[in-house]
RNA sequence: GGAGGCGUGGUGUAGUGGUGAACAUACCGGUCUGUCACACCGGAGAUCGCGGGUUCAAUUCCCGUCGCCUCCGCCA
């Protein structure tokens, strides 16, 4: 295919002084003009970087004057000579600071008007106008270095699987709704009125599938949707690295996993240590409040329930007496707490469901604080048990045990990034192993479980089925990065018997099963390979990667808080045919309908 | 479903019960041959998100509403 004439030769960040003298053509978005008169400079960016042309008035009438016509985000093809810039021309803060191109034609591509806010590297323009005009938004160098990086991350993850063995299988978009789990994205079937597809909240039931198939080793990069409330690092339809392997144990799964993970890191820049470092579940709850922990810093949570219930304060006692904990912190000296810094902190403690916040200052010549006199003589005790140094100040929750964990666990991290502990601690990834298999639903009086219905219990555990579901552990793992949980998976049960038993815990009979889970179990009955697998949130992954606040920083099209995307304005109201063609009607004095009463956009 | 924060020229902010609604930047015009956040001179640009209330008077106070952000609930 011949070239235009005005394409380019040379990408505007890669124009170097070896260049000099070479004629070239550059293709890029006009990044700011700086008339002078009978000089103009005109910066030209494409998505290698920018490259200054020069245009002088005696040198090149023709293309001066057409410079003087350029505007900011004009698409323009430039051509000219490479020439090195005179040393007191040099601009040392640009990568091609040293030339710049005279040009012998300036060709307008396409006009421009003025962008809504400026493209360059700190915007400071609302996120609602950046996702309206995301076009603009994703120009600046900063948006496409994490587009690039979300790109070499994601290769490099395809490149460690296809290099291991694994095959990338795609699933179905269009499903069937499963009972459990979040809530479901539905598509109605024109074909079948009134019948429903699910999108899929992951690919969990087609992967154990392909184990059944005898695929052995299953990946794929996949959007899933849950249609539940967005935050910060969640999204209503998000990405998946989805994983699936045969004939292996918890064990291989994580260290090859880990080997995936540290590899497509390393890629993009980031070495992690391998092997992770491990954590029961029923230790991170304990130590650090959470099934997450961010271990990039310490202040564990010590618990002094036997201690306390010996001190003459009402509320350590009653807490203790009723069953419940006494658990705290220990803030080291120097963090000069205040009365107002303690009361915010209890204030917090609150939010999270603790009925307070006691406090104890450790100080050369004794205890201070408002619960000090009730100490007594379990001062030296202790201060032992929480190894408080001098000029340290404890703070204490008393509830029953999961509250303190929950509260606490608050608490340290507000505490982490109150004393800037989080600032510069490198990076700290770790497996948290052992969670429990069930979680009692207190609202419908049964157990559920809490990764789902298919994770196998530690073997050991399985005779605790029918005797203490609590204390059964699953084969289940997350994996944890600076407090954020990235991927988590399980060895799944392809026992029969096994698969009935945990049924039967969760309340299912034989028939609720079948109707459920048939397609399965099913699968289950022609023979079916010790499998087990994980998933990672890719978004996520990306995110910490990038350093980015919100998941939205590394995806192009995002979606607002109320799952809205201010581009295209969707979700929309369609048009009654197509409702009709679905025997589809939206109900007057509805949801729907009351939305539609609404008024739009507020600030368009 | 709940809590909090925010909403003022294109953009980012300031501000006040009575204003000519301020500043920066972008924008338009002009001068300028070495700038690179060019500089300098001049200009235009805002029914202060929307609706209602209190008041002689509301951008400001109150109520509601819409939108954006964060968090709780929710997310097997």
């Amino acid at each position: 295919m011949p070239q235009a004439d005005w394409q380019r030769t040379v990408w505007c960040g890669e124009v170097s002084e070896e260049m000099a003298g070479r004629n070239v053509t550059i293709n890029g978005w006009v990044q700011r003009v700086r008339d002078h008169g009978s000089l103009v400079f005109v910066d030209v960016r494409d998505r290698t970087g920018v490259v200054q042309v020069t245009c002088d008035a005696a040198r090149a009438p023709e293309a001066f004057a057409q410079a003087r016509e350029l505007r900011s985000e004009y698409v323009v093809s430039v051509r000219g000579t490479v020439r090195r810039r005179a040393p007191d021309a040099v601009n040392p803060k640009m990568k091609t600071g040293a030339v710049e191109i005279e040009p012998s034609r300036v060709l307008v591509l396409s006009a421009a008007k003025t962008p809504p806010f400026y493209i360059e590297e700190n915007v400071d323009a609302d996120e609602l106008v950046r996702l309206r005009y995301r076009y603009l938004d994703l120009r600046r160098p900063d948006m496409q270095r994490n587009l690039v990086l979300r790109h070499r991350f994601v290769k490099a993850v395809r490149d460690w699987f296809d290099a291991h063995g694994f095959y990338e299988i795609e699933t179905p978009m269009l499903t069937r709704s499963t009972p459990e789990g979040a809530r479901d994205f539905l598509v109605p079937s024109r074909l079948q009125p009134g019948s429903f597809y699910a999108l899929p909240q992951s690919p969990q039931l087609f992967k154990q599938l392909l184990m059944v198939a005898g695929l052995e080793r299953y990946v794929q990069i996949v959007r899933c949707f849950r249609d539940e409330d967005l935050r910060a690092d969640r999204q209503p339809e998000f990405t998946q690295i989805d994983v699936e392997m045969s004939f292996v144990t918890a064990e291989d799964v994580m260290t090859q996993i880990e080997d995936m993970i540290a590899t497509a890191l390393r890629a993009v820049g980031k070495d992690v240590t391998t092997p992770f470092p491990r954590l029961d579940f029923a230790t991170a709850m304990a130590r650090y409040g959470s099934d997450k922990p961010d271990l990039r810093f310490g202040l564990p949570i010590v618990d002094v329930t036997g201690i306390a219930a010996q001190t003459e304060f009402g509320v350590f006692r009653e807490a203790v007496a009723r069953g419940g904990v006494v658990r705290a912190i220990v803030v080291p000296p120097g963090a000069a707490l205040s009365r107002k810094d303690l009361d915010g902190l209890a204030e917090e403690a609150r939010s999270r469901g603790a009925k307070g916040l006691a406090w104890l200052a450790f100080e050369a010549d004794g205890l201070r604080g408002p619960v000090a006199k009730f100490v007594g003589g379990a001062a030296a005790a202790l201060q032992e048990r929480l190894e408080a140094p001098a000029g340290s100040v404890a703070v204490f929750v008393a509830d029953e045990e999961a509250v303190a964990a929950e509260a606490l666990g608050h608490l340290r991290l507000v505490l982490g990034r109150r004393l800037n502990l989080t600032k510069d601690a490198g990076d700290a990834l770790l497996w948290v192993t052992d969670f429990p298999m069930f979680e009692w639903n207190a609202h419908e009086g049964r157990w559920e479980a809490r990764h789902h219905p298919f994770t196998s219990p530690v073997e050991e555990d399985l005779p605790l089925l029918e005797t203490d579901p609590a204390r059964v552990r699953a084969q289940a793992y997350d994996l944890v990065w600076n407090g954020v949980e990235i991927g988590g998976g399980s060895i799944r049960i392809h026992r029969r018997d096994v698969q009935e038993r945990v049924f039967r815990c969760l309340g299912f009979t034989k028939e609720e099963a079948q109707a459920k889970f048939g397609f399965l179990l099913d699968a289950f009955e022609y023979g079916v390979p010790p499998h087990g697998g994980i998933a990672f949130g890719l978004d996520r992954l990306v995110m910490m990667v990038a350093g980015a606040e919100s998941i939205r920083e590394v995806i192009a099209f995002p979606k607002t808080a109320r799952g809205g995307d201010p581009l295209t304005g969707a979700p929309a109201p369609v048009d009654p045919r197509q409702l009709e063609e679905l025997g589809l009607r939206v109900e007057a004095g509805g949801p729907a309908a009351r939305a539609a009463g609404r008024g739009r956009n507020g600030t368009a």
